[in-house]
DNA sequence: TTTTCTCTCATCCTTTCGTATGATTTTAGT
DNA sequence: ACTAAAATCATACGAAAGGATGAGAGAAAA
């Protein structure tokens, strides 16, 4: 049963084929015996074969296929900001720090984060020295560049 | 002379076909009087009609074209950030005061930021100062997240 | 020519930041 | 119970940063 749908082309023309044979014959012994209408008998048959041409042709003929690219942008938005996790980890980079670092990239003095953070003043001072050693940095600008580079902060955007 | 050139493939086809009547006629007097070999005589009209059907579909018939679109993912990472001209102007920013606070953003010194520009530290002070003031902060750090926010400034993506 | 703006530099002073060091307390894991 | 990491706080000093103010040089606009 799937041979025959996988050969359901080959099998029509077979059909076609015969079709036409066989009108042949009956087209053969209806006027064979008039012999002055033959002329007419063959242009019968070659009117009929070339339309069988024309058909067959049109069927069998593999179809040119054009490839079209369509460009599909994507648009990826540097925004879909994921913390990397891994740099905080290696960095050992704790919790508080942290959260003491963010605060430093959004302005606010040591003083500020001291009050904001309800901790002493020195408190945020070692957590700055500290956050200033673990990002390899000489100062608070170049430490939050650093994190943001390293996705351990969030760029700031608009 | 032009219309015959526009007309070429109508001409080719006419000259096709009056060859194959020509083949026709030709087969019609040597064979008709052989009566038993007209099966023959019918099948060479036939095949011949056959053929001439199939190449004159190729001519004729509009190849068929099968378009197949694929889809062409292209990532477009949208950091396509556009300095804010305008925020520039009206806080009066100059173009050396812009230079040293894109310096700044990089967390570079004061002292850092003469030496590279090839200034003293006084100058880089008070264009610092003047930063500040335009840029309503109270420190370099706040004046860097102020001036991305208004896009005087590029985020920091890695 | 005069005015305005920008860039430059300086001085004095204050504030903030950063380093070094030590100590206490809490929390979490062994 | 012991240990380690985290968070807290302190003191003291030195290094930057920031504020206020004045002033000179050069270019561009009025």
């Amino acid at each position: 049963m799937q041979k025959l749908k996988q050969h359901k082309e080959i099998i029509t023309y077979a059909v076609a084929m015969a079709f036409l044979l066989l009108i042949l014959r009956f087209l053969e012994y209806r006027f064979l015996i008039l012999q002055h209408e033959f002329e007419i008998y063959a242009g019968i048959i070659a009117i009929l074969f070339l339309l069988f041409g024309i058909w067959l042709s049109s069927k069998i003929r593999k179809p040119k296929v054009e490839t079209v690219f369509i460009e599909k942008e994507i648009k990826i938005f540097k925004n879909d900001f994921i913390i990397n996790e891994k740099a905080i980890s290696t960095l050992k980079i704790s919790p508080r720090e942290l959260e003491v670092l963010s605060l430093m990239a959004k302005g606010l003095s040591n003083q500020e984060i001291a009050d904001s953070l309800f901790v002493s003043l020195n408190t945020i001072k070692t957590h700055s020295s500290n956050l200033l050693e673990k990002l390899d940095a000489k100062r608070r600008t170049q430490a939050i560049e650093n994190a943001k580079k390293l996705q351990i902060l969030a760029p700031t955007l608009e």
